[in-house]
DNA sequence: CAAAAATGATAGTTAAGCTATTATTTTTGC
DNA sequence: GCAAAAATAATAGCTTAACTATCATTTTTG
């Protein structure tokens, strides 16, 4: 994708930035030294504060972009399901084989992310490691139907939805292919983060990306048509 | 198990409280309001001095107790992993079918979970929810590893582990067999989340336990032998 | 019943998460 | 090229969370 350099703007819905951070110069260091910031010291130890200092910029400055550090995290996991829905598009371009849709889609959910280099002031690979990390927290409170309704969710939604489509173009019947999506994007997530750090809850195995191999094997099992 | 009424007193790990809240009546009733209040409103809005006042005590007397909120909400999740590996050594006694207790396991981690009523001053149903909704943020973060050290996964590991030997007793090959039981516990609490408030992100079936159902289909496809 | 331990009451520190105000710089439209 | 408008910088201040410290009072226990 490196080669592209589309001069494509990802959409992010309007409700999670007061001012667009992509139509300035300031804003799009306040992205860019913001994923390099999360990305180091973690969402929670994470503040406006420290990101005015990395750049020199005002505390108050940044307000005027984002309401609060919270909607700064979904506006970057916004833009990263628009990005991957992006990906998506290219990775099953003139495939027709449906199975080999799914398989690639499977790949793109599981697979360690590399830094693509497409957008100047976004390092997608430190973006995925703060989705992987910190974006449950976004839904994972009692706050979740308000920032729900504020449309914070809808390019994930919109993600789950296609590929829960091919799972349905190879099994109209399977009657969980949310389910089955959601739970491989939210687990292998978390099997990375238990393999670096919590290797008794996951498992490892040498010359395999075992994540990747487990869910790929789960997805094809959980549909296939035995009956 | 409502009518055992055993004296049993669960082990929590040490490094997780100041004073250990079972030898008090007040470290009790921090136990008992503290459930009652981070259900009631959420961890990020959970803290100490709203729960002194819930009790009438003293944040200061509530510090004796526990170092942090972190802290309690670790506290609170050792206890349920303990009190979970005691539900599953009654719920698997006397049974001697592999798949039989595999399926009663999975059971246990995937169904909704009610109040015992085994422990005067904890609330199991609210625990679970807790434990659901706010548990893997104590894991999700840059301080895992240190957390960690101080044996704050230990019963959760542990836990885990069992259900990981059952797998093994029923398919000596499969490779993931933590892999398979931490994405499904950890699956299960958030597809009921995602059913409850982001629906588009999971599958409902009338009639059915979704959850239930999705999690041990998926299980039991994904360790079968068929080469 | 005295000593020790636990609890209550109160106060204070540091930092996060904002908001407000005004000065200065940059952009833009004519 | 310049005035008006917009954006940014600099500074200050407010409220609340997360603790810590101190001392008086109550409760427990040997």
């Amino acid at each position: 994708m490196q080669d592209l350099k589309l001069n494509i703007q990802l959409q992010v819905h309007e409700n999670l930035y007061l001012k667009h951070p992509e139509s300035s110069k300031l804003g799009k260091r306040i992205i860019k030294a913001g994923i390099d910031l999360i990305y180091e010291v973690g969402f929670e130890d994470f503040n406006f504060r420290k990101l005015a200092q990395s750049i020199n910029t005002s505390e108050a400055s940044i307000y005027r972009y984002f309401e609060s550090k919270v909607k700064m995290l979904l506006y970057l996991t916004n833009w990263y399901w628009s990005w991957n829905e992006y990906r998506l598009a290219f990775l099953l371009a003139n495939i027709s084989n449906a199975k080999e849709k799914l398989k690639r889609s499977i790949q793109l959910i599981t697979e360690e992310v590399e830094n693509d280099g497409a957008f100047e002031h976004i390092n997608e690979a430190k973006l995925h490691q703060i989705v992987a990390l910190d974006s449950p927290k976004a839904y994972l409170n009692k706050q979740v139907d308000s920032i729900n309704e504020e449309g914070a969710f809808l390019k994930y939604k919109n993600f789950v939805d296609r590929i829960s489509e091919l799972v349905l173009e190879l099994n109209p019947n399977y009657l969980y292919p949310h389910m089955l999506i959601s739970t491989v994007i939210e687990g292998a997530h978390m099997q990375r983060h238990f393999a670096a750090h919590l290797p008794r809850l996951t498992d490892q195995v040498k010359g395999k990306d075992a994540v990747a191999d487990f869910y790929e094997e789960i997805v094809f099992k959980a549909i296939e048509t035995t009956k």
